[in-house]
DNA sequence: CATAATAACTTGTAAATACAAGTTAAAAAA
DNA sequence: TTTTTTAACTTGTATTTACAAGTTATTATG
């Protein structure tokens, strides 16, 4: 996988803003500075920069500059990335409900599927997703059974799917839909995510499509929204 | 206020694909057809076919071209969009609970407010939008009271507030941010909603940033989505 | 001192060009 | 006929340049 100069200034302008080299509200150095420091071009520089405010990052501002808005402290799911980058530097942990196995596609789906994806059959797993050790996600997750070698043997407890993916088959998010709705809990649910009462859960379906072809992933999440909430910029 | 090339193209296009002159899963004119049918060039066509994708009207593939996805059946609230953009031919109608006045911010407010718009003060009002003659949202408003003559004594019944706010006083929506929640509908909202029982709701709190400085938009939206549900694309 | 004009920044939009990389269909070879 | 190669598309990334427009601090002016 070749990198894009304008992914590896995202990168960098991002670990900055995380590790607070660039305090929050401050100003990020000017699109001209950074041209100079990574020495490239404007509109280089700006996809990058257009990255980041689209994911709240920055705020860019005509005639001042590109404002650093500082980590969410919500579940930042509305956007391109897994879950665990929305979380800020809270102590977020992963536990495996249900490890990786092979199944059939349940019917209906969510999603329209294609006929491949139906007759390559799905991967399945669950996984639960703590903040501080308070239970706030739950996901189920189906992959495309396509020629992902040692997949369902890999771990990844405490680790993203989307960057494990990205790691070892080179796999990378491209885009992808949701759908939300408000629903009660069921008994299960209120298990897993410890929940006094039938307090309502936020329910997303989420289609993910990949940088490789023929090879979508599918989630459904639900999150208990009384001590956190989901946020998005747009 | 002039109308950049990028935009005329991109309203263009929208309005073919919501008439139906590029058919759903077909393709848009590649971007060298682009550049000849509005005499300019890629960059200048992408731009708009950027926009275009990160609304979920078109889904761009290397090699291949810009794929119409048709119009959302859902309430695609997640976008820049006002509420009445997100519904496909459906019939919506729009409601005024509470007209326009002149209010105090609560406090504390969902949102930091700036010194200035505590000053300035604010403007209120409450509407109910209905899908096919069934209430599935509620959303109160609050703007910032800076010099936008009449807005209290206009009507605005089944418009738009942003279309409204772009036509009348030239200012036009930014950005914002959003925080999601699933909630209990108390009385109030089961009455106004129609609802048959205590079903969970969206409650989604947004801030609304305008070209126009120092004036912003707060909404706090209520939505049933036992029939519909909201959308986005990432 | 207070105000207004200006200059020096900033980001926003646009053009023209080039090459890389994915997709598809036609042409060539088996 | 079937398979492979190739050519002609498509979008993705990148450079360079230019001017427009908003912001801010300095400078000149009253």
């Amino acid at each position: 996988m070749k990198d894009f100069q304008y992914r590896i200034i995202y990168h960098q302008l991002l670990d900055d803003i995380k590790k607070g080299t660039y305090s929050e509200g401050g100003l990020l150095p000017s699109e001209n500075q950074l041209c100079a420091l990574f020495d490239t071009t404007r509109p280089t520089v700006r996809q990058a920069l257009i990255h980041l405010e689209s994911e709240g990052y920055i705020k860019r501002q005509q005639g001042k500059g590109s404002i650093v808005q500082g980590s969410r402290k919500s579940i930042g799911i509305l956007s391109i990335h897994g879950t665990t980058e929305g979380f800020g530097k809270e102590a977020i942990e992963t536990r495996i409900i249900c490890k990786p196995e092979t199944r059939k596609w349940p019917q209906p789906f969510w999603f329209d599927l294609e006929d491949w994806e139906l007759t390559s059959g799905a991967i399945y797993l669950e996984r639960l997703r703590l903040v501080n050790k308070i239970p706030v996600l739950f996901e189920s997750t189906y992959l495309t059974n396509v020629n992902i070698p040692n997949f369902t043997r890999r771990s990844f407890e405490n680790k993203s799917l989307f960057e494990m993916l990205r790691k070892h088959y080179n796999i990378k998010v491209t885009g992808g839909e949701q759908k939300i709705r408000a629903v009660n809990a069921d008994e299960k649910l209120q298990s897993l995510l410890q929940m006094r009462g039938a307090q309502p859960l936020l329910h997303l379906k989420r289609k993910v499509q990949t940088s490789r072809p023929n090879f979508n992933l599918y989630s459904s999440l639900f999150c208990d929204t009384d001590t956190h909430f989901l946020s998005g910029n747009f």
